[in-house]
DNA sequence: CACTGCAATCTGAGATCGCAGATCAACGAT
DNA sequence: ATCGTTGATCTGCGATCTCAGATTGCAGTG
């Protein structure tokens, strides 16, 4: 492998750099992580990743080091790298801080929205309805993980974005093994339709308002699986 | 070296491998970018610094690649890793972010803090106006960072700390490079104080009043610095 | 004296090798 | 048959070597 997402752009990547091997790898865990490919206390290793892509262990290893750093991976006793399983109170503690930042971030987009921006936001509401409908939830993961980032982009704030994309990458895992349910699609979605009214309103605070209680009610629902006991 | 933090411990440090070396420089490390040991835009490679601690250039490579994802170094074009130069943007951005979850984290200290705890901060108290009316401002900077480091941890969110952290680790070089100044120390004891006496009286919103009025001084004062062109 | 050009020397990045723990399965003794 | 031990094989981590790009400084030429 030479480039992690696109192999039949091999030659291309490779000659133009468009970025190092370790950057390309990490991206590519990190969504895979966030949206659920991985399932929480699955346990990576960096040799057999590596030869599962081709490369060599060090890119494969930094970037896994990374990751820990983040929160999404932890080492285990046995020096064996595994993603990090999610205790109640750590969840409550996540939840608390994405209310905080995703709300701050919606409404300072909502604050800051243009018509081209509010019109793209409209097709991947649209996006994110017709996964839902599908009932395909690895679609809706990742239409919903795109739908609010594109928002949280609009605020401007790319430090914000990337602090909010660390606690997605810690609760990405725990949210793919329970929301495969079409009750919570259904409740999420009528709270992203909220959004969007708000948005075209132009109520910033209203936009805060509804993504803080999509993301309360998701939580709620992952709460009781977490508590319930995990079955991986 | 085998031990970062305490050279004479070299032969226990390696023995007991209390952690990885990469870790203890990236500890290390870390701690002087939060406290204005670097200076903004300062150069860092991983061969000199490698060189000067007595390792190989692997650990050090890794740890700073960790601290360029998180923020605090950034890649030139020449390929030369270097202190983030922060803009004014990029500062009002990082101290929205701080009064959220500084203040976030200041009221819930609040709320669980106990007698012996409230006894700790009081101590941190102390020694920080012992520092401020020394003049030095690198004692000042230190005990300032363990006092409200303290504070947060009480909260019980070690994640919340870890991402107060890291906003620290963006600004410490260019808190560094204005702040050594009596008045704003003087100021800034001030809101301290009463941080001291909301936490005595159990009084949670004032202390989170407290912490985001810290902060907010303290940025109006930076942000002037940046905006009147850094001379590093 | 100024400008051009080449070479030495920086930089980060990747590959490869070896080490020390930890796990696990197979084998032998009881 | 069961328990204990041992060795093969995982794991992450560090050192070393090499490569490509970029900078720098010195030398040679106009």
């Amino acid at each position: 492998m030479q480039d992690v997402s696109e192999t039949r752009l091999t030659f291309k990547a490779a000659t133009l750099r468009r970025d190092s091997l370790q950057q390309q790898i990490y991206d590519h865990l990190r969504s895979d992580i966030m949206t659920g490919v991985f399932r929480p206390g699955e346990t990576l290793s960096s040799r057999s990743l590596a030869t599962e892509l081709g490369v060599s262990a060090m890119p494969v290893r930094e970037a896994l080091t990374r990751l820990t750093t983040e929160g999404a991976l932890e080492l285990t006793t046995s020096r064996t790298l595994r993603l990090r399983l999610l205790t109640p109170e750590d969840f409550d503690e996540i939840t608390a801080i994405r209310t905080d930042l995703e709300g701050m971030a919606a409404e300072r987009a909502a604050e800051q929205i243009t018509g081209d921006s509010l019109a793209r936001i409209g097709k991947l509401n649209d996006d994110l309805t017709a996964a839902a409908n599908s009932g395909d939830a690895d679609r809706y993961l990742k239409a919903n993980a795109t739908y609010h980032a594109e928002i949280y982009k609009i605020s401007g704030w790319p430090l914000l974005l990337s602090m909010i994309e660390r606690l997605w990458l810690i609760v990405g895992p725990s949210i793919r093994t329970c929301v495969p349910d079409r009750d919570h699609m259904a409740t999420s979605q009528g709270f992203h339709d909220a959004v969007m009214t708000a948005l075209t309103k132009g109520d910033a605070k209203a936009v805060r308002a509804a993504i803080v209680d999509d993301i309360q009610t998701a939580a709620h629902d992952i709460r009781a699986f977490l508590a319930s006991g995990q079955k991986h």
